[in-house]
DNA sequence: CCTACCGATCGGTAGG
DNA sequence: CCTACCGATCGGTAGG
């Protein structure tokens, strides 16, 4: 199953061309195939051994790219919050500014389950249910960013909040819709390779970002109608 | 820390009363133990070890209750989903049948947050949280379990969505508001006993149901006085 | 980045 | 439920 993932080795260690550093290559597959396994088997249970092998490297190799197992996992968080606030920013940028703050938040929404579940999808997860695996320094740093990426949305929630189309306090609403976001980890299913077309289709990442946007803000007119 | 929750005993064994068979005693304390530090540090980060000398018995012991740790972590999980279940049919019990769909919910979410946040509330996270470490046939038996529990929520939210109150297809909506409800269990600080005052207070689990409640279902009258 | 290796820990068992 | 134990695995290292 992984063989496509590794790189194409001529026996032994790859001989690389002469001159050329590729050492961030090395690395980024490590952290790729890190994100992959500790999303899959979850941190403590994915030893190391397999992360190498994954990669096509032997048992004590990862340790010449990282101090320890645990710097590998911040690498894997570092990494994923870095694509998700590019992602964000980019999202954001991409629509203009004078949008009205509920479609600015139905952006960041689908933006934060395309980093949830969409392509390339591992890094956030694990950053998200290992946390309890960090050290109180590494902790710290990803909080940092963390904040960072956090912080495009108390805005929009803060201007739909004055509004009164969102009541609960801003504070608690960012955590619960946040919660409610997340969870989709827990339950939305990857797309089976089998059954070509199974009877109840999986919602696509639009339809969920709409079934979102209506329960934290329902539509008024809809609404007034009963 | 855990000295208040062994039993106490007098060097070595714990000399039962004769005649008295307490077997399900210690497999209780033991599964106790587990919730306490699988909640804790994780189900592969905790020693079957460390399990057993938080009740006072040797290394192999467990053993003797549990077959393995695995079925140690499904019983942890069923012990968990019986008190929720029986704590949420008392809770809907207890307020009668002619509640409005709203009132409805509130109860059921106050009492999810109990669940999850108050006292002995170590069993419900680790469900949620080790699903990942249960084998098939253990997953099985607690979606059956997890689905009786849930299935008190299909008809109030059924009864709200057919008003109007609740616009999101059901059963997205379901999987919403709980993972907004368990996300808690991430940032929810524990009651800390350093800083008898501390500055910004955690919310209490009323304050909690009543944003939660906001933020599904807002109030109607609030929002058309913008 | 590989080879060869080590100390520690862990789940689990036999036999009482 | 304890004693005594084992095989397996794991994170990590020295030396090249």
């Amino acid at each position: 199953m992984t063989e496509l993932a590794e790189p194409k080795r001529a026996r032994g260690r790859p001989k690389k061309t002469e001159g050329e550093r590729d050492d961030g290559n090395r690395r980024q597959a490590l952290i790729s195939a890190a994100a992959q396994l500790f999303h899959l088997k979850g941190y403590d249970a994915t030893s190391t051994r397999e992360i190498a092998a994954q990669v096509g490297m032997q048992a004590g190799s990862p340790f010449y790219h990282f101090g320890n197992k645990q710097d590998l996992l911040l690498a894997v968080m570092v990494e994923g919050m870095k694509q998700a606030i590019e992602r964000q920013r980019a999202a954001c940028a991409a629509q203009g500014k004078d949008l009205s703050a509920r479609e600015q938040l139905r952006t960041l929404i689908r933006n934060q389950f395309d980093v949830l579940l969409g392509p390339d999808s591992d890094f956030i997860p694990v950053m998200l249910y290992e946390w309890r695996s960090l050290n109180d320094a590494q902790r710290q740093t990803i909080t940092r960013i963390k904040d960072d990426y956090e912080a495009a949305w108390t805005p929009v929630l803060q201007a739909l909040h004055d509004t009164g189309q969102l009541q609960a306090p801003v504070g608690l609403a960012r955590l619960m819709i946040f919660g409610a976001l997340n969870w989709s980890v827990q339950w939305y299913e990857a797309p089976s390779t089998t059954s070509p077309s199974s009877p109840t289709r999986r919602a696509t990442l639009d339809e969920l970002t709409e079934s979102a946007l209506q329960l934290f803000l329902p539509d008024r007119a809809a609404a007034a109608a009963t």
